[in-house]
DNA sequence: GAATATAGGATAATAAAGGTCTCAAATCTC
DNA sequence: GAGATTTGAGACCTTTATTATCCTATATTC
């Protein structure tokens, strides 16, 4: 099935909230949750993961949470993604080459290849600084004019 | 997970192998199965929903089996993926407009949206004619320089 | 009309995703 | 140092999707 998991939107969106705040923000687990209606269990457990691939870092203990590790700028979408799935493939036979028997006669090899790597280059194009400001910018839109659908 | 599922594969598998018979060429399951390595009794019922999505028709008793309705030129991949899966969308929110509640907040929203139409134009602009033209190329290839890799 | 080859449909087995819970370890405050 | 707070790690359960098989009904041929 061609769909995010869960786990990797969860991840975006917490990651999301993390780059919306001010530099060096730090945040728990529990307001990350709160804010993007997350299960809040299931949420600190990828941040686990997020934390061993290096996207964020964790500090225990009373006022701890978890704050990036770096520039929203220098992280995309696309390593998020499979920092939390594992790396992407369109279909069993990209995986590797030489992996499926097939490789020289299958005529829609290439084809996956070529949808794949314009849809990973459209992840791997948008880091975390522009969908920060972006959602900063639409939410004060949205607080200006509430009724609008 | 973004990955094809194996019944998308075999039913791509499948209809590449009739689109390279001759015209309104009619082959059995088994046939089918053993040409492209494919569990016999699983590519039954994909050719079963197929058939009822008209992209094959279906004959009984002995000498029976399937064949395409339409030129193979008039089928493309993205028909028969959804046609097996169902309709492919990216992200759960683009199921449909305001099915996801932060629609107008989520700035990932529409990058999705974009990712999705490149990956999706892709898929709907490579037909079973091209596919099974390129393969019965491809074949001969093989045929004429065994030990390449 | 009997044998046979095939589709049709129901059902089972397996794997993956999604989510919860508990306890240990660290860190801070008092 | 005691207690509160928060992450870390892992076991565990539930649900859903995928993959596969089996049995029955039906059409075709001889």
């Amino acid at each position: 099935m061609f769909r995010l998991s869960k786990a990797a939107d969860y991840a975006i969106r917490g990651l999301v909230y993390l780059s919306m705040k001010p530099d060096d923000g730090m945040s728990g687990i529990e307001e990350i949750a709160k804010a993007r209606s997350i299960p809040a269990s299931y949420l600190a457990k990828l941040f686990q993961t997020l934390a061993k691939k290096g996207f964020v870092r964790s500090f225990r203990g009373p006022e701890g949470g978890f704050a990036l590790t770096c520039s929203p700028r220098d992280i995309n979408l696309l390593e998020v993604i499979e920092a939390v799935e594992g790396p992407i493939f369109l279909n069993e036979c990209l995986i590797q080459r030489g992996y499926c028997p097939q490789d020289n006669v299958c005529a829609v090899h290439h084809v996956w290849r070529e949808a794949q790597s314009r849809f990973l280059d459209c992840l791997r194009s948008c880091n975390f600084e522009q969908l920060a400001e972006e959602e900063i910018a639409k939410s004060k839109v949205k607080q200006s004019c509430t009724s609008v659908q």
